[in-house]
DNA sequence: GCATAATTTTACATCGTGTCAAGCTGGAAT
DNA sequence: ATTCCAGCTTGACACGATGTAAAATTATGC
């Protein structure tokens, strides 16, 4: 395992994620990454097959850095389920401005990149699962909505959770980060938890 | 004005839609538009300049023949506030399955055709405005909650009417559209008015 | 029927992906 | 220190898609 070898890897993978985060969405041309790492365009077929695995990599890589189990546990201490969804919804909107752009950059990107899209949909699955846990311990707690399942609130909750809404409202419409984060505590807990 | 010049533009129009709405995401090459519609690759760019702008002729397209100011006009006569958020909820939420596979289609496609979604984003725009216009009538009635201004009402009303939303509860996770159009109308109200 | 508009045919330039095969180089092992 | 070799570079090519161009052909409308 050849410490050149990964070095050069994970130069490649950051400089993959420093083009998709950079703004002005570039075409990300095989070309371009090779440049901008320095490098020549068969070194980054000698490290990914082709330009879906690349993505891939680098979104995996990039899951890696964020250490989303670490920043979640908090919520996972909560002593009761409305803290827990709480803390949930708190945690996710913090994420949100740190994700988007890789977001809106893999949404950008052509049909051929259908895996690389199904990675991501991996990371997001992730997300729901917190979605699922907050809502039974709420269920647990005996403060679900009687008339919702637990999987209909936990489609419920992932949805108002959405990042396409938080970033219509704060990153398009000027909302603040604690004014959505404030509404979106009122209407989660209006629409999950018992009054 | 040639007839048979609208007649072949408004074929390849109709090709372009059906194989954009066709399951399977289509890569839709030029030569395939061409071939569905029976016609020579040269003379689609007859037509259109380029990729980017038969996109856009046939969201336009698209657009028209929805007629959406048409069923709209219900939600614009009811007789109060309350009720008009709930025509024009529900209103939106039959549009979405129409209008929904071509929103998929178009994010699938590359970032050349970044055009091609402003024109889409246009179409989004303008169902934002019927927001708004609910939202108004809310206000005029006195029934908007206190603390919410009529722009931060019309955000959370068009988040919480997300299309993606939507298709996660229906089209990914069984709900029946009457349920998902009951827990929008629940949360919907709980989240704008006044109780 | 004739003029011309629309479509076809053919050919070509360009660009990006992905593949292949030598050649070069620096660092590790003996 | 020499050798070896993994990793990188150089250069060249095939392929597929977009877009351009011009001549030949077909159909349409007057």
């Amino acid at each position: 395992m050849s410490n050149k070898r990964v070095q050069t890897r994970n130069l490649l993978l950051e400089t993959v994620l420093s083009l998709l985060l950079a703004p002005g969405g570039s075409p990300l041309r095989m070309v371009d990454v090779a440049k901008a790492a320095g490098v020549t365009r068969q070194t980054v077929y000698a490290h990914f097959s082709n330009r879906s695995e690349m993505l891939i990599s680098a979104i995996l890589h990039f899951g890696d850095q964020l250490d989303i189990e670490a920043r979640l546990a908090p919520s996972r201490t909560a002593p009761d389920g409305r803290s827990r969804l709480e803390a949930y919804t708190r945690a996710m909107l913090e994420f949100f401005p740190e994700i988007y752009p890789l977001k809106q950059s893999l949404m950008r990107m052509g049909a051929s990149d259908e895996e690389a899209k199904s990675a991501w949909q991996d990371r997001i699955r992730a997300m729901k699962e917190g979605c699922a846990e907050a809502v039974k311990a709420l269920k647990s707690d005996g403060d679900l909505l009687e008339h919702l399942s637990e999987a209909q609130a936990t489609d419920l909750y992932f949805t108002l959770l959405s990042m396409d809404g938080w970033a219509h409202c704060v990153l398009e419409n000027g909302w603040s980060d604690a004014g959505y984060l404030a509404e979106m505590q009122r209407v989660i807990t209006l629409a999950l938890v018992k009054q």
